[in-house]
RNA sequence: GCCGAGAUGGCGGAAUCGGUAGACGCAGCGGACUCAAAAUCCGCCGCCGCAAGGUGUGGGGGUUCGAGUCCCCCUCUCGGCACCA
């Protein structure tokens, strides 16, 4: 055994144990008797990008803390690892370097898979893949024509944002303050026809099956619960005459109730009213004109300026028939609900806003008791529902909501105009990108037949992985090769489809595709019955909606299209919080963001010592701050763990992550800190060296302790009891301290030497440790335990349990208290039971020195006493 | 703008059910070892104060014998907002 801690000797060593014993090869030996329990680990698996950055480094740590830690515990552990291949960062490596996307793809792969092997994660890398591989995408597009078959996939237009400069459609990332990142022209909507998910059908499903999720966060479920939105409420028509002919100006409301009080009607630029309108006025198609531009992006659209203008046209009231003025917003959506939108002014902040600005009526009808209306400006108790009464409103005043509501309904539906519907906020899922680099939809437009299915036999539909996009649209256009096939259904010449699909929909079923990887004739198998549903997932909270809902779609789709049993893919989820780093950026010319990474600036700092800005290295001229943010390839703040692993070793970058926070915390980085846990490990191999010798000889433990080594056991099982109280909490930062911990204790024992039982007491503590540490450091702790001689193999070690009888103490130390300030402590003798009686700690409190001093000789009007904890004397 | 989370010493963080605020570590300061440095080891370390003591968990208010923890209001930071993944 070295004297010396070698991170990089002992960690090669050690992989290379694991490799040979092919100690992380998940066995699917489910019906085997005596068979373990089954784990099933899983953290979000990366995207390509280049190199590891600490966020992934923070991910696969806790994921492996978890898999180890359980594989301990004697569970059959599936730790599986694969690629998000497909995506936009390929196509923009592709125009700046002229590399094929896949070609970059394979390289990234290449030098990921080695970092994520030298930082020793216990993967079963026999089940990995990319979703890149035609092996692994011809299962999508295969349950994408069976949802086509159900109706679950359909056509309809979709609004994108359109650079007219190079022809091509932007993602919203790609747009910057409404101009194309590239070329800088201003981007306009465009309306294009696009496949779609209806996960809308499912939505009561994922909205009701959150309460199946104990094992969620609840904010990530509350989140979702929000995103689906469900909301009960009437849908109705104003009606007004068009041609001789009575048309319905249909709109949806979750407030009913005030519906006496609506002022006017808007209606998107897109609606057919508003079209019409525009016919013969001008100003109005100008105005249309320009809500058509602008941003796609909800945000964008909350926090812009409300804009409108009248049409010109009215509608009547459905129940007083009074003439309503229709109005185009900009703030209306065609793809929400009907396009159109009741405006309550006296009700409604976004109504009240645009009443005053464009000078419209505004008409209360809902009454608080004890507050005034005033038209001047807007007060929150105005859309107030739960104390709100109806006034002005004929025969629904004096009405609460609930009864306004339902008596309006009811006279709508009286009339034929409407009745109460439930709506939801979620919109179905338009997965048609018009990119290269993503999986082909299995579609082949044929002059004759229209947009006919690929068959099953013709499966996959391949991408070619030569095509170097160059920003001016779809590279697969101008493949003949890819485009020119024959109709399935009529055998003419026929095109194929170009757009390829989201890449959500690559990540939606990866976790059941790992248990069933080898499957060329199946997308999933019996086996991912015995391993799913994932018992512990692991990722970004920044996936808390969408990546997560579309999985938990997905899953219900193929649990109904029987490839599965079980409708919910993930029963615990752990959402880790993101690794910040300062973003730094400069405007280009062209008005696009040029970022400059941390190490490339000089910072300016205010007298508060915070950053305020910087000037970049390379030209000292001065760029923008943007605060901190994720870690990511495209803002250039990813922080690659390479240097830190190669000087200190990936134990010491895993115990370092691990200790600067809890899982769920944000972390803003710095390394700041690795020094310690470097220092720490050091001391680790140092303490095993010193006592290897002694382990060896196998000391045992006398039947009674010295009391200052009973002191010693006690607080290392206690240290112990709290490590495993704090694994089962995911508080992996105070695992970390408790091994510290251990380890300052065993440093202490050097003065007992001399007294019996000294060396097996030592032996045993730094065995907990090992094992403790073993989930967190796996590599110092598998090659102690060899070299002590505790056994063959850390991992076949049973995970340490703090022993009842090493914990028995016969005093307890309480906090005394006078007038709720700490003011002493109390040593109590306890029974066999380990608790003290009440009145003897009353007893000593009264009589203790402090006691006496702070009461300053007024009796105690009661003394309070938190067994266990402290007694509290008011005086 | 909307939805969700967070804020504790110079820094990262701890405090399990409302019960000793600052565990553990970093940085800093002092000392030992050394020709010297590194490494290592020992000690100190929230703020004000000579001390007694007071004060202190983003800001303001409240409940309680007792609040970092519960309630109300506010500020700032982070994540998401449907084509970044």
């Amino acid at each position: 055994m070295q004297e010396k801690y070698q991170p990089n000797e002992i960690e090669h060593a050690a992989q290379a144990f694991w490799n040979t014993t092919q100690s992380f090869r998940a066995t699917d030996d489910a019906d085997l008797p005596g068979s373990k329990p089954k784990y099933y680990c899983l953290s979000m698996f990366p995207y390509p990008s280049g190199k590891l950055h600490m966020g992934h480094v923070r991910n696969y740590t806790i994921g492996d803390v978890l898999s180890r830690q359980h594989k301990m515990r004697g569970y059959n552990v599936l730790q599986p690892m694969g690629w998000d291949a497909f995506g936009l960062p390929a196509e923009n490596a592709a125009i700046q370097n002229s590399v094929p996307p896949a070609q970059w793809t394979y390289d990234n792969i290449a030098y990921m898979k080695r970092q994520l092997q030298s930082l020793g994660f216990a993967i079963d890398w026999s089940r990995e893949f990319a979703t890149c591989q035609p092996s692994y995408y011809k299962w999508n597009q295969w349950l994408f024509l069976r949802m086509l078959e159900k109706g679950i996939a359909y056509k309809k237009t979709q609004v994108v944002n359109w650079d007219p400069v190079d022809q091509t459609v932007l993602a919203n990332e790609q747009v910057i303050d409404g101009r194309g990142w590239r070329t800088g022209a201003v981007v306009e909507k465009r309306e294009i026809p696009g496949y779609y998910l209806a996960i809308t059908r499912y939505a009561d499903a994922l909205l009701a099956d959150l309460d199946t999720l104990p094992g969620w966060p609840e904010r990530v479920k509350t989140m979702q619960a929000n995103w689906i939105g469900k909301s009960t409420g009437v849908r109705f028509a104003f009606p007004y005459a068009s041609s001789g002919a009575t048309e319905k100006l249909w709109v949806y409301t979750t407030r009913a109730d005030t519906l006496m009080g609506v002022t006017f009607v808007a209606v998107a630029a897109e609606h057919p009213l508003a079209m019409r309108a525009a016919q013969n006025n001008p100003q109005l198609a100008a105005f249309i004109e320009e809500c058509k531009r602008g941003s796609v992006m909800e945000a964008d659209m909350a926090t812009m300026e409300k804009k409108g203008m009248p049409t010109g046209l009215a509608v009547s009231h459905p129940l007083t028939g009074a003439s309503i003025p229709v109005w185009v917003g900009n703030y209306v959506l065609m793809g929400y609900g009907d396009g159109a939108v009741m405006a309550v002014p006296a009700h409604d902040e976004r109504d009240f806003a645009f009443a005053k600005k464009y000078g419209l009526p505004i008409k209360p009808v809902i009454a608080v008791a004890g507050e005034t209306f005033s038209a001047d400006c807007w007060q929150e108790w105005y859309a107030d529902k739960e104390r709100g009464r109806c006034i002005n409103s004929d025969k629904y005043d004096g009405l609460d909501f609930d009864a306004a509501v339902s008596a309006i309904a009811a006279d709508l539906k009286a009339r034929g105009l409407g009745d109460t519907q439930v709506h939801y906020r979620l919109r179905d899922w338009g997965i048609s990108r018009q990119r290269y680099w993503g999986c082909p939809i299995p579609i082949i437009h044929c002059p004759a037949c229209g947009d006919v299915p690929v068959p099953d036999d013709q499966l996959p539909v391949v991408l070619p992985e030569d095509c170097v996009p160059d920003g001016s649209g779809n590279p697969l256009k101008k493949r003949a090769d890819f485009i020119n096939c024959t109709c399935p259904k009529c055998g003419t010449a026929a095109t194929r489809e170009t757009d390829t699909m989201d890449t959500f929909v690559d990540s939606s079923w990866y976790y059941a595709r790992y248990c069933a990887a080898d499957n060329d004739s199946a997308m999933v198998d019996a086996r991912t019955n015995h391993w799913m549903p994932v018992d512990q997932y692991i990722g970004g909270i920044e996936h808390a909606i969408l990546h997560l809902l579309y999985s938990r779609f997905w899953t219900k789709v193929m649990r109904d299209t029987g490839l599965v049993s079980h409708g919910e893919p993930f029963a615990n989820l752990l959402t880790q919080g993101m690794v910040l780093n300062h973003i730094f950026s400069r405007r280009t010319e062209q008005g696009g963001l040029q970022y400059f990474a941390p190490d490339e600036v000089n910072l300016t700092l205010d007298d508060a010592g915070r950053t305020v800005g910087a000037t970049a290295k390379a030209d000292g001229l001065a760029v923008d701050y943007q605060g901190m943010g994720t870690m990511s390839k495209s803002k250039r703040n990813g922080v690659d763990p390479q240097s830190l692993i190669e000087t200190y070793g990936a134990d010491t970058a895993r115990f370092f992550m691990m200790f600067a926070a809890p899982p769920e915390q944000t972390l803003e980085w710095a390394d700041s800190g690795v020094e310690g846990a470097y220092r720490f490990l050091k001391r680790v191999w140092a303490f095993g060296h010193g006592i290897q010798a002694s382990v060896l000889a196998r000391p045992q433990l006398p039947a009674v302790l010295p009391e200052a080594l009973a002191t010693v056991r006690r607080e290392v099982h206690l240290l112990l009891k709290q490590a495993n109280y704090d694994f089962g909490k995911h508080q992996f930062n105070t695992v970390a301290s408790a091994a510290m911990k251990i380890l300052n204790t065993l440093e202490k024992m050097a003065p007992y030497a001399a007294l019996s039982g000294h060396d097996g007491v030592r032996a045993e503590c730094f065995s907990i440790l090992l094992r403790l540490l073993s989930p967190l450091t796996p590599h110092i702790a598998h090659t102690l335990w060899r070299e002590l001689g505790y056994g063959e193999d850390i991992l076949a070690a049973p995970w340490p349990e703090p022993l009842e009888a090493a914990l028995v103490r016969d005093e307890i130390e309480l906090v005394l208290q006078v007038n709720g300030k700490h003011r002493g402590n109390l040593c109590i003798k306890v029974g066999a039971d380990g608790t003290a009686n009440r009145t003897a700690i009353e007893a000593a409190a009264l009589a203790s020195a402090e006691a006496q001093k702070y009461m300053d000789g007024k009796p105690p009007k009661k003394v309070i006493v938190v067994p266990g904890r402290l007694v509290n004397i008011v005086v």
